[in-house]
DNA sequence: CGACGAATTGATCTCGGTCAACTTTGGTGG
DNA sequence: CCACCAAAGTTGACCGAGATCAATTCGTCG
């Protein structure tokens, strides 16, 4: 079976026998990195992009005043793009929430390969799009959202995204994120992310239980997240 | 002289005469749109790619509530992908802030221009990379810094695109925001934005006059806005 | 067992939101 | 050229969601 970046650029389009093997290739060096380590930290030199085959990763940046917020969160078969060579240094970081398998592909490498694979280019491309929607709708719930909404919807998102990778098993699945962790991210405080979760135990839409996020009632937390209600039935049935 | 959006494009890497051309096939068709006409509207099936030559656009998304999201600012030169086809709706509308000169791109011709112009392809790409680090930067903002400073970052970041694409005049740049959009941008209430602006109107900061912003202290502000020194310097720098 | 990080809970505070009034600006038509 | 109108800007009074501070409790791992 191809590992998961074979598999999510298989999703954003055909690739051919030979798309496949330059990528298993790209792919060989893979390495286990333990959790909470820095692959790049801010300030350095834009180096090789990283690709998270298994466990889970986040982008973060530290501010001045010492406050942390994380940007994205990268599953399995997530590429860490790093503005191939675009920027002059690194202007966040990137770190493993748990143990992780990473393949490390050089600079320059993954462009060569995309100039003589149309269907790799094309794939990226729009693995690119996805993400950037991705981070749109993280500001319009940073802007717009309350804190339960925000919560639930960060939550519908993370379901929907290991669902697609199969990471969905029976009723939940694993969520590695320490309530500091999901505040960060959030840009809420570690304090009122805990009632929050509180609040969603009690109404019965989710629940985490140690380190497993149960959605009891999707319906509700989508609701609550204000989830569009076509693009929730949609995504959601076609994610089961 | 080439249009904006092709001196963008050569902006990330070197185009040949016949890239250049494509290009401007591609964009020949460009029209004159009025202020506040949606170009495309969420729910739409993701249509053409527009490109902005001339004007403002923006990203937005109006939730449930009935509040809206600024998601994105288009100025001259920026393209608005369209996910290409990923996604079966918008999840958000573009709208022209502006009078602007946009052209419209079918959906699909650009892809086979990228296909047999590796050159426009690449710099699409790490056009789209940038693009990213913008919304990163937004994520930033909204989670973790205070109303001043969001204020401060965002004029910041206008300044340093703005200039980029040689629309700084003297110590000051257009901004055709109204204080109601900044704050549907910002995450804030039009309300707090006025208070804000006042605040940085009488620390000499800056300053919002008739649709121009002058920056009286770039330094000051790009203090407020906790810009990384070195970032700040050489950005700013670059930028003159 | 001991210890440290994370989770939980209560008390209190504050930044920014809400509500409401009023002023300024810019555009339109008589 | 001015009267009028709508949209945007401005200001004050008050409120509340979420932050801050602080104290336990819980879980896990050496």
């Amino acid at each position: 079976m191809p590992n998961a970046f074979i598999r999510k650029l298989q999703s954003f389009g055909s690739l051919v026998e030979n798309d496949i093997s330059a990528l298993q290739g790209l792919t060989a060096n893979a390495r286990n990195v333990p959790a909470r380590s820095d692959l790049i930290r801010e300030g350095d030199r834009p180096g090789p992009m990283f690709v998270v085959l298994d466990g889970w990763a986040q982008r973060y940046k530290i501010l001045p005043n010492g406050t942390r917020q994380i940007v994205a969160f990268l599953l399995p078969g997530d590429a860490c793009d790093l503005h191939v060579g675009t920027l002059a240094e690194m202007d966040h970081s990137i770190q493993t929430v748990k143990a992780a398998r990473v393949a490390t592909i050089g600079s320059g490498i993954m462009e060569r390969v995309m100039d003589h694979h149309p269907n790799i280019q094309r794939a990226m491309y729009r693995a690119q799009l996805t993400d950037e929607g991705t981070l749109r709708a993280w500001i319009v719930s940073m802007g717009r959202r309350s804190s339960i909404e925000r919560v639930a919807h960060l939550m519908c998102e993370l379901y929907l995204r290991a669902s697609r990778i199969g990471l969905v098993h029976g009723e939940g699945f694993e969520l590695p994120l320490s309530q500091i962790a999901l505040a960060d991210a959030l840009g809420m405080t570690p304090v009122h992310v805990n009632r929050v979760l509180k609040d969603l135990r009690t109404t019965n839409a989710m629940e985490v239980r140690r380190g497993t996020m149960i959605i009891a009632n999707p319906v509700a937390l989508a609701q609550i997240a204000g989830f569009d209600e076509n693009y929730l039935h949609r995504r959601m049935r076609q994610a089961n």
